[in-house]
Formats: C-alpha cells, structure tokens, sequence
DNA sequence: GATGAATGAGAATTCATTCAT
DNA sequence: GATGAATGAATTCTCATTCAT
C-alpha cells in the first residue's frame, strides 16, 4: 500500500463515512469501520480530521449548506411561485438522484447535529420556507401557516426518498418529479 | 400486590426507555440513563427485560403493530376511499397528540428495528397502501404508483409531526388534521 | 475471585496508585497498571473512580489538606516559635517514616494538581509560612523574606526525604529529626 | 553555511525541548510540541536525535555533568571549606538565574534519567559531598553523615529555587547567594 | 425481585516512529 | 535534510451484561 499517494485520502475518507453513517447509522459506525472501508489505519484518519464527531458535522454542515445554496438559486431563476416551488422540487429529486446516500445523511441521518446550526444558517427548510412566505405575500398562495405549508412541501419530497430508501416506490425520484410538483402545489393549495 | 407492583415497575421502564430513545437517540441511551430514570439499579432492569435489545424490539413491535391495527379498524369504519383515509389521518393526529413521545419513537426513531418485522405483518404502511390500493381499484383515484401515493400520503402526515418536535408549525396535529386530511387528498389526485 | 468484599476495594486502589504514581510517576502509571495492581479489571475502577485525573486529585488533595491540619494541630500546640517549627518539622519526619510513599506523593510527585488548589486552601507551605511570620512579628526570628524563610525550612526538611528515596543518607528521618530542627532553626537565623 | 544551519536547528531543537519539558513535564511533551514550537516537521527531528528518549537523556546528561564540572572547578578555585561551599552556592545561583528553565530540568524534572548515571559520573551532589567531606576530614566541620550534610546543603539552594519557580520569594538567586550561604553554612555546622 | 461491584469486549484517541517522495 | 501521511501499539474510558449476596 503506497504512503504518500494524492491526497484524494480526504476524499475517500468523506465518502466512506457518508456511506457507513447512512448504511449503519452515525453511532453505529465506528471510527474502525471507516478505516477499514478506505483501507488505511485509525490513526492515519486522525491525520485528516480531529475526531469522528467534528468528522460528522464537516460532513453535514458543509452539505446541508451547499445545497441550501443550490435550491435558493434555483428559486431565484424563476418569477412565479410556482415555477419556484417547481424547481426546487426538481432539484430536490435531482440531488436525491445523483447521490442518495448523500441526500439521505443530509436529510434523514440522526447525526444530532442540527441544533449546532446558528439561527442565520441557510438551510433547504428556510430556503423552501421563503418562497412560500413571498407567495403567501403575493397572494398566490391561499393564507396558512408558512411552517405547516413547508412540512407539506418537505414531506412531499422526502417521503417517496424515504421509502426508495427502503426499496419502495420509484428508486429514483426525478422520474416521478412532475408528479411530485403537482403534489406539492395540490398540497399547499388545498386549504 | 407483588403483581402489581410488578407491572407497575415494567411500565416505568418502559415508558422512560421510549422517552429516552427519543430524546437522545437509542444508541446514545444507556442502559444506565434507563434505570437511573426509573430509580432502579441497573441489574434490576434484567429482571423485566433479557437486554437492551429486546426491550427496543417489544417496545417498537408492540406499538407499531398495535398503531397499524387503530388504523386499519378506523378504515373499516367507513365506506368510501376518501372517508378512509380522512379517518386514518386523524388517527395519526390523534395518536400523535396523545403520546408524542411514543408516536416519535414508533415512526422517527432510527431504532434499525423495521428489518426485523416480518413481510406479513401489519404495518401502518400497509394500513394506509391497502386502502389507496382499494381505492385505485375502485376508480376513486386517478391511476398511479401505489407506493408512491402512500408515500405522499405519509409525508404529509409525518412531516408536520417531525416539524412539531423541531417546535415549528403547529404543536398539536389535532388543530389542523382537516387541513392535512385536505392536502393529502390533493396530493393523491393531483396526477 | 469473589465479586462482592468487604468494599476495601476503594482503599486498596488508592493505596496501589499512590504507589505507583511515586514509583513510576503519574503519568507512567496506567490505569491498567492500577487495575493489574489490585487484581480486578479495568472498568471496575470506574465503578470507584470517575477519572484517573480525578483520582490523582482526590490522592493529593486529600492527604495534602489533611497534613497541613495536622502540621497547624501541632504548631498551635506550642507556645514559642522555635518550639512551632520544632514540632512541624517533628511532624514532617514522622509523617515521612509512617508513610515514605504517601510523603513522596504528596510532596515531590509531579502530578500537575499543585495549581487546582484554591489559594485559600490550608497546605503545608502555608502552615510553615504563617508561622515564620507570626515569629517575625514577635521579633523571635531576624528581619527576612518570609517566603525565602519557609523554602529554607522546606529545603532541610524535604530534600533529606528526596534524598532518602534514592537509598542516600538516613531512611528514618525521626533518627535524624532533632538534627533537622537545629538546621532549620540555624538557617533561618543566620541572616 | 549548511553545517551551520544544522547546528542551529539542533541548537533550536534542544532549547525548546528543555523549556517544553520543564513547563509540562517530560511524559506530556509530544515529539509534535517540539516540532511545532521549532517550526519543522516532526519527521525531521529524528534526523537530529534518534529517539525522544534519547533526546532526554542527551540534554540531561551532558548539562548535568557539565554542571558538575563547574562546580569542582568552583571548588576547586578556594582553599578553605567554607570559601568552597560558598563558591558553590554561588555557582548553584549563577546557573539558576542565567537559565532557570534549564536548571529546573536538570535539578527538578522527573525524566527518570537520574537511575542511568553510571556510579562514577561526577554529580553536583557528589561536587558537594566531596567538599563536606574534606571538610569532615580537615575538621572544618562538626562529625556527622556525609550525606545528611550534603541533603542540608542542596535543600538550602534548590528550595528557594522551587519556590521562585512558583513564584514564592526572589525570582532571582543570585540576590540571596550570600544569604543562602550563610543558611547552608549554618545549617551543616549547627549540629 | 433488587443491588451494585465486577467483567470484558470494544470505542475513540494519542503518539513515537517510519518511510516514500 | 525536510516533509507529512501512515502505522500500530497503547491509553483512557464506556457500556451491556453477569452474578454473589
């Protein structure tokens, strides 16, 4: 086993550990068993990170944020709250497709780490929550709770992941995305 | 007396494991934080329970089925698709206001339990899929996946529970259980 | 091995530790070594003990209080300032021969808890010290540092000690003790 | 210029070693706490000491037995007991003061090195007990153990060295070198 | 039924040392 | 000479479980 190779070290060892986290759970999977899956030595993974917990709220914090970034950008491409929630949505379905086990530490994992997220941090819940408050707002949404109308939105998408994860239903969700869309609007719209 | 006082003690365990489970995660409770909870020593727990295991086990098994068995008995109380499934829905609501706690553990808490259910047991998946299966067959729904469609049905019941306990929207799934019977039937004929 | 003595368990780990702390050093000492010592296994001493770090506390403060109370017992006993310091370093050489190893870890082991204790905290030093000013004030003692006063009682008595445990010069300091008051009572007049 | 450099890393090297040593103790300086405070890799330290236990031994041996060198030679310089024990003193202070930190290390800190001298090595305390004993001998001094002598001796200067090392009493020795003479002197003649 | 000391198998982490580059 | 990733043995501590009383 060569010692100094590129340094994609870092990167095998992010990998391996969202897997492991989403296959067994975060305290289920011990520092051992991520070692073992890059093929390196415990000790060498405390060379890339100070210890498995800060390993857990890199891994998270720093996704959880990039794709609450991606969904704001994907709502500001668009005029209507419609076309926003639509989009979302669709990128939603997209980021599930293109790593779900990623998808699924960001949103399903028990890492305990969302109470460490300051109040300012952009997160995917606001993200949605503020284009249902500019619809609100704009009047293209029937008046509701904004927090109720979000958990209709995110219960809508993270659901059908759910149970993809469990072998049920489409496996990948951006072939049932439009659906999904019409869900969604159906849901908020139905008061 | 001694029966009593028995029951009375397995209650106690029982119920403070679930809050326990809950609060901090089934990995994270110790066997320890269990019976300092309930005031007993800590081999006094194996009296009433093999192990750790088996307790998470009973508790979920238990309950789960016993929740699967309220939901299906209020489905066949009434006679039309969307009757079922509105009273179904208010089931979960009013399972959820009861014992929050309880409701958590059962359909949050990642306890690695649901592979250990066998395939024929009742589930509430199963209690809510039998009846949009019912209903797909009887035309009261617009053709489509019926995994897919007990998903959505699911999200937007579940969703709003596990914003509750985040403290966003409302506490109470009671006080808005029209409102979600409403966004599920718009979700499932939203095609 | 019976499991469940008479509990002296606790004094035997305590009496191990000291042990082994003066003979290897704190740090050297493993709490296998403690464990391996008294014949029981690792984790049952945390049953006894919260920390090695709190062990090591709990030595020291303990016995390092508890000789100063009894340093301040002897020196209130007598009335003239060469008597007080007579009877302490009296009391330092019988503390030494009932307990060489306990001495030694009160006074020379390098355990890092010397800076935790409060500065109001009865200790050794500060029983010496009160009574080199109490003789200065009287006049009983030449105008002088008091603190360089109380490190040179402190340097006749303790580094004869040292000594001692490195097979050099008396074993029994009571042989030499009268010896160490006249040292003593010479240097500090000596101005 | 490149046999320079080398020296002046070793030099660097050893420097912060001591001090690293002296303020946290052997057992808790890392190799990577001297790397660090050196600015080089820790890889690179074995290129200049084989071991850290080496690296120990080295600095303590050679600074120990230089020490005692200049002590004899100290001695050496005078022609009468007390002229001699007085010179020594005042070389015990010189040396603290020009560099305490190394002082404590070869005077106070555990490194356990003490056991690795072989029985002829000169020491200070053999620098000292080979004047006292002169002394015994030409009868500058009252009959008594050589080595109690000797203890008396050292307690005198290293206390107040202790001491200043915790901030108690003059920082600098070299302030209360005829002081401390005098105590030393009255101390080995007070019998 | 209850107690609580004891066990023993890990778990996370540290650290002196090595070695390919 | 220097770097820094990697090793592997140890170390502290945890925890489900057992068992004599």
């Amino acid at each position: 086993m060569p010692r100094h190779k590129f340094t994609d070290t870092r990167d095998r060892i992010e990998s391996a550990a969202v897997r492991l986290f989403v296959e067994k759970g975060v305290a289920e999977t011990t520092v051992r068993d991520i070692a073992t899956a890059v093929g390196i030595s415990e000790g060498a993974l405390y060379r890339h990170f100070v210890s498995k917990e800060q390993l857990v709220w890199l891994l998270f914090e720093r996704h959880y944020v990039a794709f609450a970034g991606r969904l704001m950008a994907l709502a500001h491409a668009e005029s209507t709250t419609r076309a926003r929630l639509a989009a979302m949505i669709r990128g939603f379905c997209r980021a599930h497709d293109e790593n779900p086990v990623l998808f699924r530490f960001m949103l399903f994992a028990q890492h305990g780490q969302l109470g460490k997220l300051s109040a300012e941090t952009p997160t995917p819940v606001n993200a949605v929550r503020t284009v249902l408050v500019q619809g609100l707002a704009a009047g293209d949404l029937p008046a509701q709770d904004a927090d109720l109308a979000t958990a209709l939105v995110f219960g809508v998408v993270l659901e059908p992941a759910q149970f993809a994860a469990y072998g049920r239903g489409p496996s990948e969700l951006q072939t049932v995305s439009e659906r999904l869309v019409a869900a969604a609007w159906a849901a908020v719209t139905a008061v």
